[in-house]
DNA sequence: CGACCACTTGAACTATCTCAAGGACCGTGG
DNA sequence: CCACGGTCCTTGAGATAGTTCAAGTGGTCG
């Protein structure tokens, strides 16, 4: 077992072996000669903040950075109903009813794949076909906490909860009690779209926060902790 | 083609037979042989409303009737984050990281499965897999939807949303400009707690929508519609 | 330096909530 | 049959969280 996994492990594509995605991403489900398929039809690329993700029929993993999820009303209101972070993986295969807009937050790296290799390998690989499925499921559990959050939450929670969830994101295996600090990878109107808020009160909630001394807020963008344990008392749940 | 399809069709369990969950729940996606296999480990059950529906591990058919799923915050604050109509499927392979309940707001009738039979066909047939996929996926797009609706339309707006979902899902096929009628299968309370409103508001707004000449309410929990498409001019998007 | 952009802060406004009262319906028990 | 209490719903009036409008700060870039 041992002996095989080394064999495997000396046949990984190069571009794979220092990939982050091969631990926590979908790579983590295929073996060296799968890799070596997937490899030779995939594709790196980077792509600069602003740009918006084209949803092509590809599969990606984003290897950095972050992208942002929109669904937006006709008359221009806008909510952002989810975000990836590295190693997150990017893509379906099936249509949704209402569009929903990528748009990379950040600089951000991917490495992409043709759907149908992705669809066959699937089929043929009862796990892969079950990590897409567990995937989905974070998203929709997360999709539903946030929904908790905006329709239940006062402003001041929901400005707590989505710092949380950056710091969270930042790094995963934090220690609750420890400070840590972190950059915002959006704007304000950002902050406030995903929140269903104003700039102005998530702006105001800011203060507030860190009046309290529950954050400190060095440079706009950068905010710091005094431990996670803090800030998630006051997210109400 | 058409000669095997009739023998399958003739071994098709009885109780299966005449099964609405055959057609457009998940069972479409087995044969006759796969039926009869499922059908002796299932079992058929009914439970009246505001029954809690333990997540036990079975995965189930929804074969009539309304369930819900609430998130809850700490201090009681209640989210219904999503609703299951017949012939829906209910359960999943992999447990949320925070509890989700799931209610019966009329009557269920519902046809179980134990978790392992299922897993084990998705192992076995990717189109299973692929259809659990698939599910998932609009469920994960209607938590979006609604996400878009918490965080951005009016309460006006997001009652109109909600009696529009509720009439497509008492007739999905219905004529866009034709009347429809249909009984709420849910308390003024369960719509706040979906629409992130209070009683009084949604009260006012279904009172504003009636003089409004958009809907009549009949008799309190029963509503007509002129028709969808002038509901769905009030939704926002 | 000046213009611009993202952000902050203040003050007035408003959509929605809270609190309170009353109506309609329903089952229960006399 | 009616009286009773309970639950669900409606409506009104006042309170408030969050918005809107407006002014000002600070950093960045040409």
């Amino acid at each position: 077992m041992a002996a095989r996994q080394d064999v495997q492990q000396a046949d990984v594509p190069a571009i794979c072996k220092s990939c982050e995605a091969r631990q926590d991403g979908l790579c983590g489900a295929f073996n060296a000669r799968q890799l070596a398929e997937l490899a030779k039809a995939s594709s790196r690329h980077e792509v600069p903040a602003g740009t918006e993700l084209p949803d092509d029929g590809t599969y990606s993993n984003l290897l950095s950075g972050v992208v942002k999820l929109t669904r937006n009303l006709s008359d221009g209101r806008q909510q952002i109903v989810g975000f990836h972070f590295a190693p997150d993986f990017l893509g379906r295969p099936f249509e949704a009813k209402k569009p929903i807009r990528a748009e990379a937050l950040t600089n951000v790296a991917l490495c992409s794949f043709p759907r149908a290799i992705i669809d066959r390998m699937a089929n043929e690989m009862p796990e892969l076909a079950r990590l897409l499925l567990k995937h989905t499921l974070n998203e929709l559990d997360e999709a539903r906490d946030w929904m908790a959050a905006l329709g239940r939450k006062t402003a001041s929670e929901k400005v707590a909860s989505f710092l949380l969830m950056v710091a969270r994101n930042t790094d995963p295996a934090h220690h609750p009690a420890s400070p840590i600090s972190f950059d915002l990878p959006l704007t304000r109107t950002d902050i406030a779209d995903f929140l269903g808020l104003t700039i102005e009160t998530v702006s105001r909630e800011l203060s507030r926060l860190r009046s309290d001394g529950t954050i400190r807020i060095v440079n706009k963008r950068q905010i710091s902790l005094a431990s996670m344990a803090q800030i998630e008392e006051r997210c109400g749940d």
